[in-house]
DNA sequence: GTCTATAAAGAGATAGAC
DNA sequence: GTCTATCTCTTTATAGAC
């Protein structure tokens, strides 16, 4: 992962030594997502790189389109989500569970990119349009809880609202301790939040 | 649950313009809090409170001990929740509940300070004491879970350290949009809290 | 207790050689 | 595609006047 560049043996296109965007792009979130991105600067970045800062600003702009492109690939996948067949018909606690198992998913499938989607802050513009596009996520989700109490199907002593942020609160938690590889993959992790947020810890007796 | 600030029980209170230690500490944790810890510089956060860097370094060494000391009373108040008779005796269900009631009553009444000890990532050695603090707040309610799902009253069917987490990620996520003033108070909130983690949301029909 | 001024280091970013 | 060297601005922190 944080390893060398490859020599020899290129994959598809470039033969040639030196880091691809893609590569740079994954180990700089990862970083980011270790020091915090305003902690790392450039020049920490390229150590990590085994690169100058010159090498790095070859590949890319400037730090924040660095973070632009990671945030797209977490927002992508997750406003993907919403538009999944099963998120789009019949009763809408089966949507709703659809939407948060495939929240998970993406999740999981890109950990480094949606942890630090959940850590910006808004201190640049880059930065407030992803708050923005979280919060139109979190709007449909809120609608869709709001439907399924209309339903019958979910309790209406908690607001729409605070039970999509206590939902998405532990989702989004996730990426403060799910790490891949460990005995739990995606699709365990979503059905332990889905057992929890549908019917509670507490046994029946 | 916090410790006594006992800077000074000195007499003759400042009668003078400017600031103590309290204030300004006040106003430094919420601009960490808009900002980020290593996006705030030193100079913005004088900028906010209308003084001088030099001003400011009058009243603090640096601005990790200005950190350092919000930190402590997130943590403070945490562990004391742990230390309150409810949750030192009875059920194990019972004393959980305590324990989510007592930490979301902390994070209410400490919102600033413990919002910015779950911001952080371990830059510092006073990051990473926070760090381990906050681990072994987490272990030590882990153990309640287990003990509960021995005692029959949580479900097996997660695991002790899952369910915790889960619950404390719906508990931590309140930082996120919980703003004091509105609708909901302390025990409105943790009542929500309680509700959805230990019975679900989804109603039985 | 606050100020102006400045030190010393680090930040993001660029120029131009190879 | 990477390097060395450098620019410019900002950073944390300090010195010393009032």
């Amino acid at each position: 992962m944080a390893d060398a560049p490859d020599t020899e043996s290129a994959p598809a296109r470039r033969g040639r030594p030196g880091y691809d965007r893609e590569q740079i792009l994954a180990i700089t979130v990862q970083v980011f997502n270790e020091q915090g991105y305003d902690a790392t600067s450039v020049a920490a970045l390229a150590d990590r790189l085994g690169l100058t800062k010159a090498a790095l600003y070859h590949h890319f702009d400037s730090k924040e389109q660095l973070l632009g492109v990671a945030l797209e690939r977490a927002l992508g996948g997750l406003e993907g989500v919403l538009r999944h067949p099963d998120a789009a018909a019949g009763p809408a606690i089966d949507r709703l569970e659809a939407v948060v198992r495939g929240a998970v998913e993406v999740l999981v499938a890109e950990l480094p990119s949606v942890t630090l989607l959940l850590r910006v802050r808004g201190n640049s513009a880059v930065e407030r349009a992803a708050l923005d596009r979280r919060r139109a996520f979190d709007q449909r989700v809120t609608a869709l809880v709001r439907q399924a109490q209309r339903e019958g199907s979910v309790r209406t002593d908690v607001s729409a609202a605070v039970v999509t942020r206590l939902i998405f609160g532990m989702v989004n938690s996730l990426v403060e301790w799910y790490r891949p590889g460990g005995a739990e993959g995606a699709a365990e992790l979503a059905a332990d939040v889905l057992a929890v947020a549908l019917d509670g810890i507490r046994t029946a007796g």
